[in-house]
DNA sequence: CTACATCTGTTGCGTATGCAACAAAAGGCG
DNA sequence: CGCCTTTTGTTGCATACGCAACAGATGTAG
């Protein structure tokens, strides 16, 4: 039997419990205002943050999304034409993933409700230094 | 725009990194010593740890797992003889759901491969301190 | 150059999830 | 009691996900 520490283990069980638990609420609180769902803003704002093309490969990466899920996750951006998908010089096997007029704006809309979100999520339950201490606890466990 | 403080911002990110990022590693720990996936063992272990008979409704609630989706979990469970459903005396609607010895069996061959998983994901990142820090600080979130 | 391995993105298939509708029982109120 | 609302669990359907196989392009070694 291994021994595991009884405060990793309490920061494990919280970290799956409370990680989901607030996705959840965020995400009924983007569909209630009649958005699409974060994974969507996710990628609109990495490609807005890029500020130019990115490659499918790099922005599966950075979202740590699986190829072939990015791949229909496009597919169903593309349809709604807030990406475009276009040949990469470069290498004739990849694309350019670019945004769209309507993807911008639609990104710029859905910020408003998100940041709300965000606000009552985090920002009403944890002071300044709270939060940051959190941000800098997580990204060690990457 | 909406104000949301940087500090605020990072934090959410991180955990909606980070969270699934740890999840996805320690299911395919799980998944290559031959294991079910996570949610079985939580299921298994929050009967284990009742002690007693539980209805589907409070495990639900316990594990922030909707109604339909539970009712197929248990199904699967049921399936392979992990959990019981039994007939509620007090409510002709509910189940008494009780593990079977072969659930017993399985979650404590499954402990040691997901506590090996968690010290690699956790243990091995975080001090004590840290890890109670962060578990305090995810806690305040819910 | 040729042959082999790797990388990038897509797709078919089985499974899990979310939603809305549902049946049956329980609770509340006249 | 009789009627209505709420609760509990299940199910049909549409969508999203994970896996493995694939095609086409690129890189690498002889």
């Amino acid at each position: 039997m291994q021994q595991v520490s009884k405060a990793a283990e309490r920061a494990w069980i919280a970290l799956l419990r409370v990680g989901p638990h607030l996705l959840d609420r965020v995400e009924a609180e983007l569909k209630a205002a009649g958005f699409p769902p974060l994974a969507w803003y996710d990628v609109l704002w990495e490609l807005e943050r890029a500020g130019a093309p990115v490659r499918q490969r790099d922005l599966g990466e950075r979202l740590l999304v699986a190829r072939y899920n990015l791949s229909r996750l496009i597919d169903r951006l593309e349809a709604e034409a807030l990406v475009a998908r276009e040949d990469c010089p470069d290498d004739a096997r990849g694309q350019m993933l670019k945004l769209t007029r309507a993807g911008r704006s639609l990104r710029a809309r859905m910020w408003p409700a998100y940041a709300a979100a965000i606000c009552t999520a985090i920002e009403h339950r944890l002071s300044v230094t709270e939060a940051e201490t959190l941000a800098k606890l997580l990204d060690k466990l990457r």
